[in-house]
DNA sequence: CGGAAGATCCACT
DNA sequence: GTGGATCTTCCGA
C-alpha cells in the first residue's frame, strides 16, 4: 500500500492532538543525549505548538551552571525527581523558563528549551508576545522566556509531566546529526569551567535560534 | 533578615 | 553595544 499523503492542516491536527507523544524513556537519559533529541520535536500547549530549534543541556549536582548543582532547594526539587516532568523558573523578575527533567531521580539533570519555530497558533503566539509590532522572523520564540511567553507556559507548569496533559512534547521531523551545533552555554559565566561546555545545541543556520547564534 | 545575583529581553545610542 | 526593568531565590550573618 502507497504511503498516504496527508494535507498540512490534517498534519498540524494530529500534532495538536499529540497522537505522537514521546515515551517516558526518551527523558532517561543523559541531560547531553536528551537535549540533542530534543531538536525537532515539537512542544504543544493547546492549539498553539513551537519546533524546538535550540536547547542546553545542565547536568546537574556535577555541573556549576546548573541550578542544581549544590543539591536540592524548594525551587529546583522537581528536577532530582522523575525524568519527563516540566521545571518552570522564573528569572530576571520577568521570564519565565521550561526545562524538562532528564536522567535518573537524584541527578538533578535537566534540559532547557531555549527557541522554537512556530508550528501551529502562530497569530495566538504573537498575542501572547504583547509586542506593539510584530517582532522580527524568527524573535517569536527565539529564546527561553519568548518561548513561554509565546506558549503561555508559567509557573503552574513546574512538575507537570510532558507526556500527557495540556503541555507537552511530541515527535516532530528528525533533525540529521549534520545539521546539528554545538557551542558553549549562554550567560553563565560564573560557572567556571562548566562554563566552556559545548551543552547548547541549536539546528545550524535556523532563523528562529536566539543570538548569539553558535 | 538583608543583599546580591540571576539559564533574559527590550529600547535606546 | 549598553543599561534598565523587575522580583524570586539563595546564601551568609
Amino acid at each position: 500500500m502507497a504511503a498516504a499523503r496527508i494535507s498540512i492542516s490534517d498534519a498540524i491536527a494530529q500534532i495538536l492532538s499529540g497522537s505522537v507523544l514521546l515515551a517516558r524513556d526518551f527523558y532517561a537519559r543523559t541531560a547531553t543525549e536528551v537535549a540533542r533529541d530534543c531538536l525537532g520535536k515539537i512542544l504543544v500547549h493547546g492549539s498553539v505548538a513551537g519546533r524546538i530549534v535550540e536547547v542546553e543541556a545542565y547536568l546537574g549536582v556535577n555541573d556549576r551552571a546548573a541550578h542544581s548543582w549544590r543539591g536540592p532547594t524548594n525551587r529546583t526539587r522537581v528536577t532530582f525527581g522523575p525524568p519527563g516532568h516540566a521545571y518552570v523558573y522564573f528569572i530576571y523578575g520577568m521570564h519565565w523558563c521550561l526545562n524538562a527533567v532528564t536522567g535518573d531521580p537524584g541527578e538533578g539533570g535537566a534540559v532547557l528549551l531555549r527557541a522554537g519555530a512556530p508550528v501551529a497558533g502562530e497569530e495566538a503566539m504573537r498575542a501572547n508576545r504583547r509586542r506593539p509590532a510584530p517582532p522580527r522572523p524568527g524573535d517569536l520564540a527565539g529564546g527561553p522566556g519568548k518561548l513561554c511567553q509565546a506558549l503561555a507556559v508559567d509557573r503552574s507548569f513546574d512538575g507537570c509531566r510532558l507526556d500527557e496533559g495540556s503541555l507537552r512534547l511530541t515527535v516532530g521531523e528528525p533533525v540529521p546529526p549534520g545539521a546539528v551545533a554545538a557551542g558553549p552555554r549562554i550567560g553563565v559565566a560564573y560557572a567556571g569551567e562548566a562554563a566552556a561546555w559545548p551543552l547548547r545545541f541549536a539546528i545550524g543556520g535556523c532563523l528562529h535560534v536566539s543570538r548569539p547564534r553558535i
